[in-house]
DNA sequence: ATCGTTGCTATCTTTTTAGTAGCGAGGGGC
DNA sequence: GCCCCTCGCTACTAAAAAGATAGCAACGAT
């Protein structure tokens, strides 16, 4: 059961390209991985450990799934964010800044 | 074990309030239940059908994290963005547009 | 008082995630 | 060739989260 734009996921059977990627964006450690290839290509067990020792069954999943919704690659020197991961990286970014300021107001 | 920035969460004891809102948002249901109140206020009942039916339990479980991420607050009118919660959608509504040009790239 | 709707809890099942061990492949040194 | 190390990754099991369903107490309108 592949993640895919114009296919049902759960919590919607619309298809509709934003169920798909907040479907995505909601499993757990999806978002952490996309957020640690900011700075360039990793390896997986680097990758691993810059999760804090995520176990590699959930890594590799999550590796499958984005290189199957093309926003990360394999390249030379391991795994990195795709054009379209950086362009969603660029969107997510300005969230570090504004949790910053969020943290304040608790 | 609330979620809190300035606390450990899984994946991070940083504390980091960008790895408390990953964790967050990174539960399921979470960006989806943020994304249902982009046009206003709803009561429990009504989110829960937006959300295809999302078991009360879980929609329940998060509306309290939201609380007290300060992100939803309760209204008259059911749950509705807090001021905080309003710019965090702001910073994920362009996802809307991105996803469906990447969708076409897949 | 009855009815419908509300937010929500209790209970149980299923799915997902976590944790740990370790394999086969590849590279380097010797 | 052989040893040793690191690599990506799979297998297996345990724990945690999410899903599904039933239903209760509180409120308002009739």
């Amino acid at each position: 059961m592949p993640l895919k734009p114009g296919k049902a996921v759960r919590g919607s059977n619309s298809g509709r390209p934003i169920m798909v990627l907040l479907d995505a964006l909601g499993q757990r450690w999806t978002l952490r991985i996309i957020w640690e290839l900011r700075d360039g290509p990793h390896t997986f067990r680097l990758l691993q450990s810059r999760c804090e020792a995520v176990s590699p069954t959930v890594l590799n999943t999550r590796l499958k799934t984005l290189r199957s919704l093309n926003l990360v690659e394999t390249t030379s020197t391991g795994y990195a964010l795709s054009q379209q991961g950086e362009a969603l990286l660029e969107k997510l970014s300005p969230l570090n800044k504004w949790s910053e300021d969020w943290a304040k107001t608790l």
